[in-house]
DNA sequence: GGTTCGCTGCCACATATTGCAACATCAACG
DNA sequence: CGTTGATGTTGCAATATGTGGCAGCGAACC
């Protein structure tokens, strides 16, 4: 038993770690000078405590102390510019498949952002989803509902997720889905950045009718950490080009169609 | 030695691109000379980070600071430009309500979404709202975290209404809130265009530690059809020009207080 | 009691960031 | 059209920070 004394109570390492994390949050970053100085140990000593929270994928170290992740991909404003003429087929080709009346869900991405804009033409829709922008373009066409799917926003993705946007999700009867996806890898099958992206999309399968996944030229090939579940039961990939023999029938094994628009 | 003189510690460098990209998003631009001495930097050093954020493409560099780059926000709502300088003080008053680290509610409407562009100041702040532009605007400026309400889209609001959103809303604590409203009813209340507007803003002030209600002069002594429950619970009501001294005292009476924006 | 192990602080050396100074550019104005 | 003051750029030196080795210290264990 440690005696509870009068000794300064140094802190303990593990509660040293709680506190940095906590002024993380709050703070977005924390100086070594400034730990050190509150713990009134050295600054090695809280580098280490930096280095082991590092190893463990909790913060970015920095000159001079550690600031938090901060996704920070490419503004989607730019990342909508690129394959413009590819994202506008797909969105056309994905609309083919939809009918008046239906329940869709659409993910959020840029490329289903091209493909809200193509069923615009459409009437008497059910709109589902949980990017903030398709709900904005689409709840001003006549004819269309929109439910908006809450949580915590991602302002990459400028979109919700979280457990919240999964549990609204699992609340609708939907008839077909269209989903993004961060790259289609060589042996055919869509893969995700993001733990909570995968778990959405996975869900989203099973819950639709039908599932398509789209997907510009620029996903073919690339590799992304996480599988998503149930990619054997979507409906098809729709993709503005043809990808290579071994690509489609690597994909054409799985399960998914191969639908590539004009 | 003891470090415990209080130097004034050296801004990190992630805090200093934190405070620039804050500052961009909420004046637009930000000068070299402005951040050398905020930061008690020299302006090389300033320029080396806005090289830096330039080149990550998240701001542009102009001679003698950097701007956003907007690619061109297609034109704010009708609306929201009527009476945009009252709407502005409003908002600089609420604003000054909150604290960092505050949990804040924000109503849809085009008074709050000015609330939502004064706070932008602010650090660290939870932000819980229906409104799709305010999640949108908000989620990118650095240090918000942003919760979208979940919910059927009221394509006038463009904001999240009905059952879903009552029930995400109980989810949270929230320290402060904004409310939009209707109208400001000659005796005294603030009151409602739809029973499920009125309802949402009733439970919001149940919720909230503090309630205020945001509104313009425009809507002084108009009327509309629903009361707001619970509205003598309300903290306050933030106008931008004084109301007529009946109103101002019928208001009084009723409990929250008056705050008239300079 | 002795030993091992983990944590911590100190030291010396490597590296990164910053500020200064000199010079090149830019923009406003008569 | 040229001057003038402010701003941008570059090389370099000073300072702060990061890294690895080593020893002291206390706790746990044999």
């Amino acid at each position: 038993m440690s005696p509870v004394s009068h000794l300064p109570a140094r802190a303990l390492a593990p509660r040293r770690h709680d506190e940095i994390l906590r002024r993380l949050g709050a703070q977005g970053s924390v100086s070594v000078a400034e730990l050190a100085g509150f713990f009134d140990v050295s600054r090695e000593t809280i580098r280490r405590d930096l280095k082991l929270l590092s190893d463990q994928g909790r913060l970015g170290i920095v000159h001079g102390g550690a600031a938090r992740f901060e996704p920070s991909e490419p503004a989607m404003s730019l990342r909508s510019q690129e394959n413009a003429g590819g994202k506008a087929a797909v969105g056309r080709a994905a609309a083919r498949l939809v009918r008046d009346g239906m329940v869709v869900f659409l993910d959020s991405g840029t490329t289903t952002l091209a493909v809200a804009h193509a069923i615009s033409e459409l009437r008497d829709l059910t709109i589902c989803t949980a990017s903030l922008k398709i709900a904005l373009h689409l709840c001003h066409v006549p004819g269309m509902r929109v439910h908006m799917l809450g949580g915590e926003v991602d302002p990459g993705e400028e979109a919700a997720v979280g457990i919240d946007t999964l549990d609204a999700m699992a609340r609708f009867r939907v008839d077909i889905a269209f989903l993004g996806g961060g790259a289609l890898s060589p042996d055919g099958e869509v893969t995700d950045f993001t733990r909570a992206g995968a778990e959405q999309r996975g869900r989203m399968i099973a819950l639709a009718g039908k599932a398509y996944f789209v997907l510009d030229a620029s996903k073919f090939g690339k590799l992304t950490p996480l599988r998503i579940p149930n990619f054997e039961r979507a409906a098809g990939v729709i993709v503005d080009a043809n990808p290579e023999l071994a690509l489609a029938e690597a994909l054409s094994q799985k399960g998914p169609e191969l639908i590539v628009a004009a």
